[in-house]
DNA sequence: CTTGAAAAGTGATTTAGGTCACTTTTAGCT
DNA sequence: AGCTAAAAGTGACCTAAATCACTTTTCAAG
């Protein structure tokens, strides 16, 4: 757990420098989770009582519409946070899923933990508003390339920024990334 | 110009108080822009030296795509910052352009500033942490209105939550925003 | 008030991508 | 290795929305 417990020292490290004590109360404030493939991390309904920070693995996030259709908001894999971020902020029930499309493990941080590590270490509060900043910019990207690109150049957009994820995803779930049916992906490039 | 770092002060501590000192400081890192409809704040290829907080007016913040079509990013108004936060988070040269559709005054930060302020007062830090999660939230929620809804809906849903945006600006600039054809978007409801 | 330009509306036509139905391929599990 | 289920590919057809061309309405500046 120790080795583990340091890759998020360095996470958070690699923006802002920790002190010893800084650091040792900021970990405290995390609680583990593990889950296997096809495992649920959030579910639409529930409360959402943490925001992950994924230590190795991958996962999907997602809602359903009314015809049962499911829309990919984010894959996320090792390094990244993931959460139902509105439900979270606000504690309300949640209104998208998680799931494992690996076997995954977690850093779990409650709101109030979080808000406490923030108010008591301003190095991490300056970690999560970069953090939030990039995040930010990375949907602006997301939204334009909805709004000026065709579908087939969404995917090769896709293809050349996470050629790795392609690897890890089924087809079917990228489609649903980009907002395209299955069967249209199935026809782009070759 | 008082009253009107005071609605800024008042601005910042709707999430978290600063004392007078830290207030002095902060309002020092400011500086005052005012422009007249339809100038720029941002253009494309340009640096982006500032994010700027709107005092009062409106703007709107777009790309330009290969065929000369607008698409637009975001609508901002009083209250609200707005900036091409990717190229100035990154110092580089901007990719959007921010024009006034309204006589606006600004308040400017540099990144410079932002940095400095935010390391200085954590009050400030956790500001912009917030601050920057909200916005990451509302854009999460409009890249699943992109991929689940229809048009139509989409423009229903913005009749609702921003009704007042609706009439300060033209339908053929909510259809771009909605990721619509200015006919299709004059053919809906009635 | 007038007038020229921008905005909005509308019909006709085209098209990107969706849907449906079915086949082929790939990947996990005993 | 063999079997099942999920994933991927493909053809035929359909539809929401784009585009084009034009008219009507609204608005702002002299």
């Amino acid at each position: 757990m120790e080795e583990k417990l340091d890759l998020l020292r360095q996470h958070f490290e690699e923006l802002f420098a920790l002190t010893d004590d800084e650091w040792n109360f900021v970990k405290s404030q995390f609680q583990y989770k593990s889950l296997k493939k096809h495992q649920f991390l959030i579910q639409s309904g529930q409360s959402v009582d943490f925001e992950y920070w994924i230590i190795n693995g991958l996962v999907k996030a997602y809602s359903i519409d009314d015809k049962g259709k499911e829309h990919i908001l984010q894959f996320a894999m090792e390094n990244y946070w993931v959460s139902d971020h509105c439900a979270f902020q606000h504690q309300e029930p949640g209104s998208i899923f998680v799931d494992c499309l690996e076997d995954s493990e977690f850093f779990c941080l409650s709101l109030e933990n979080r808000e406490k590590i923030c108010l008591e270490v301003p190095a991490v509060a300056n970690f999560f508003r970069i953090k939030s900043n990039n995040g930010y910019i990375n949907l602006q990207q997301r939204i334009l390339s909805l709004l000026t690109m065709t579908a087939e150049s969404r995917y090769e957009y896709l293809l050349n920024k996470l050629p790795k994820l392609i690897q890890r995803v089924p087809k079917k779930l990228i489609a649903s990334y980009l907002g395209v049916s299955r069967e249209t992906l199935s026809r782009f490039n070759s």
